[in-house]
DNA sequence: AGTTTTATGTGATTTTTTTCACATAAAACT
DNA sequence: AGTTTTATGTGAAAAAAATCACATAAAACT
């Protein structure tokens, strides 16, 4: 299947939109309705259906329950997903307590940290060594991870996930990362995303942003 | 000044890059050498500095000083950016006592919470009420906030933080906002990037990805 | 049953972004 | 001093992404 990234962001995006539409007891959805919701174009949210075959119904518009089932199929939403995480400073341990991810049906089933003083085999996602890692992932045949390790231990660490078996990672670490073409990394870089905004504000190039978020 | 949104993205990695080739001793680069250190072609380095009013030296590269100077110049760092924190969960908790920002010349200098339970004026970084918030806005010319507040109270929050004066925001919460066109907002939705790597690592299209994070 | 309305789905178009490729000029070498 | 080398800076080209615009078909109305 053929997607631009930049499609597969909106379908997460349109899924969150649908999902409050829903709960506000919105049964049909037009992509006009969608569109406004998601903060994009009508004919984008066309197009970004089109690429993932998904149909509604000609003049009909889009039922909600149909499109999200479909939406969270493409996400592969219908199981739980398991991720590790790695390094259990702040980013991570809030990670940890966050609660934004099981009810996407995400699930983060173990955390390893290099600090014996942090480990908790008991806790409710038990804390484990990165001795452990290796053979945790591939007992588990784990492939996500979210990487939230210092700068300097990011890339090694990277590298022993991807050798026991990691697919894709979320890495929190403020490094660009070196991996294999078959592993997928999103880099998400919290200082530049602040000083993005930033620089927005303070250069005189603010009616360039988008004021939508 | 014209710049695209990606441009803005790529200063803050070129940044980032250069502090790390300078911490290795590194005194020179060339569009090459910062390029595979930022993960992009050597012609965008180029472009982007052209989009900036960079120059480097013909034959010679650029000389890294100069040029980190020229970047954070262009991102605000000379001087200390004072920033609010909205919301005092999980992940504003963790920014709390995150220590990427400060080392970037970002600087949290109060949180605010409508949980009364939560409040404490005493910590190093205060965390006051949200009754408070206005008030603090306006006396100390706050400009920029991190929003990281239920999805149910963004909405009228950040209308509350506009009303105030805040002009840019980095959005932690699931919900697309709607602000004047002169407010820069930041979306980081932390479930869309994992259901991002998620999709491309369980979906056929592996190829499709960067791989580079 | 026929007409009108209206929202989808998509080819065509436009806009944006990235990459190519080369003229240029500074440095290095002879 | 002249030649060669090499990396910048930028127009031109290509690629990618977003938007337009309209044919189409289903629904609603008469």
């Amino acid at each position: 299947m053929y997607a631009f990234k930049n499609s597969v962001t909106r379908l997460s995006r349109y899924k969150s939109a649908l999902k409050r539409l829903k709960s506000v007891g919105v049964v049909k959805v037009f992509s006009d309705n969608l569109a406004d919701a998601a903060g994009v174009n009508p004919a984008q949210v066309r197009k970004d259906f089109s690429v993932f075959g998904i149909s509604g119904n000609k003049k009909g518009g889009y039922q909600i329950d149909e499109l999200l089932a479909e939406i969270e199929t493409l996400l592969c939403k219908d199981k739980v997903q398991p991720v590790i995480l790695v390094g259990n400073g702040n980013i991570g341990n809030a990670l940890l307590n966050y609660t934004g991810f099981e009810k996407e049906n995400i699930k983060i089933v173990a955390a390893f940290d290099a600090d014996d003083n942090k480990l908790n085999s008991e806790a409710t996602v038990p804390i484990y060594s990165v001795d452990e890692m290796e053979s945790f992932i591939r007992e588990n045949q784990i492939k996500l991870a979210i990487l939230a390790v210092p700068a300097l231990a990011a890339q090694e660490t990277l590298d022993l996930l991807v050798s026991a078996g990691i697919k894709g990672v979320m890495n929190f670490s403020p490094i660009s990362l070196r991996a294999p073409d078959d592993i997928y990394i999103n880099h998400v870089d919290l200082e530049m995303e602040l000083e993005t905004v930033i620089f927005y504000v303070f250069s005189n190039a603010n009616a360039e942003g988008p004021q939508r978020g």
